[in-house]
DNA sequence: CGGATTTGACCGGCGC
DNA sequence: GCGCCGGTCAAATCCG
């Protein structure tokens, strides 16, 4: 699915609720999460770019994110998988199952009558409701990583401070809202920043291809 | 020719 | 109220 000049940092977050002043990203002791599957934080997937211990633990918030959106409350706050919860996915494929599974809870989105809900609602005369969001960092040659699904873009844009431009893609899938957006670190070209926001309605374009091979219960959890 | 991409215009939220 | 800025729209353009 990815090519081997893809190095594949394992920092990722999710935004919905409240942004603290350091955002965090998902790692354990002992592995390490992004979309793109897990691996051991003592083992980088690529020895040109070694994660030295504790690096991942937590992080501040990259310039080349440091948007008007981020500094809004909107997404302001994050989560973390817990490590307990989530398996490997086989072959690096994208653990969408887990992806979907922490943004389906109601830690990340879906608690319309629970803290997030009360959160939202003394904000709502300011702010319209997001998705819940994705977000994670890759160190990768190309902008738009293979993640299965069909997107669309519709609008590209410089963000201020930046030198490269934010580009903003749809899913192409019928009734299937899910928003990403595309950009690479003011400070570190490198890597790239992808979010994304709410969830994938179907399953992704590459396994209907070959859904005969695929488990049933794979299908049944991606967004 | 149809679908995807590009790109300038527009809109709305936020800070001052 | 105004200006800034991120996000989206949509017409124009590109491309297979």
């Amino acid at each position: 699915m990815f090519s081997t000049s893809q190095t594949m940092l394992n920092q990722g977050l999710f935004e919905d609720q409240e942004m603290p002043s350091q955002m965090g990203f998902y790692s354990s002791p002992n592995w390490s999460f992004s979309p793109f599957g897990f691996h051991q934080s003592s083992r980088p997937l690529n020895n040109n770019h070694p994660t030295s211990p504790g690096e991942n633990d937590t992080c501040h918030l990259p310039e080349g994110l440091s948007s008007r959106a981020l500094k809004h409350k909107d997404i302001a706050s994050f989560g973390e998988f817990e490590s307990s919860s989530v398996q490997r996915s086989a072959n690096n494929l994208w653990p969408w199952r887990e992806v979907n599974e922490c943004l389906g809870s109601k830690r990340y989105g879906e608690d319309p009558l629970g803290v997030a809900a009360m959160k939202m609602k003394k904000v709502k005369a300011r702010r319209k409701v997001r998705e819940p969001r994705f977000c994670f960092k890759t160190m990768s040659d190309v902008d738009v990583l293979d993640d299965g699904y069909k997107w669309r873009k519709y609008g590209q844009k410089v963000v201020k401070n930046t030198q490269h431009p934010r580009s903003y893609y749809r899913c192409t899938q019928d009734n299937c809202r899910v928003k990403k957006r595309v950009e690479r670190l003011a400070e570190d070209p490198r890597m790239v920043i992808t979010t994304y926001e709410g969830r994938h309605v179907h399953s992704p374009s590459h396994d209907l291809d070959q859904s005969s091979q695929a488990p049933p219960q794979i299908n049944n959890f991606f967004w």
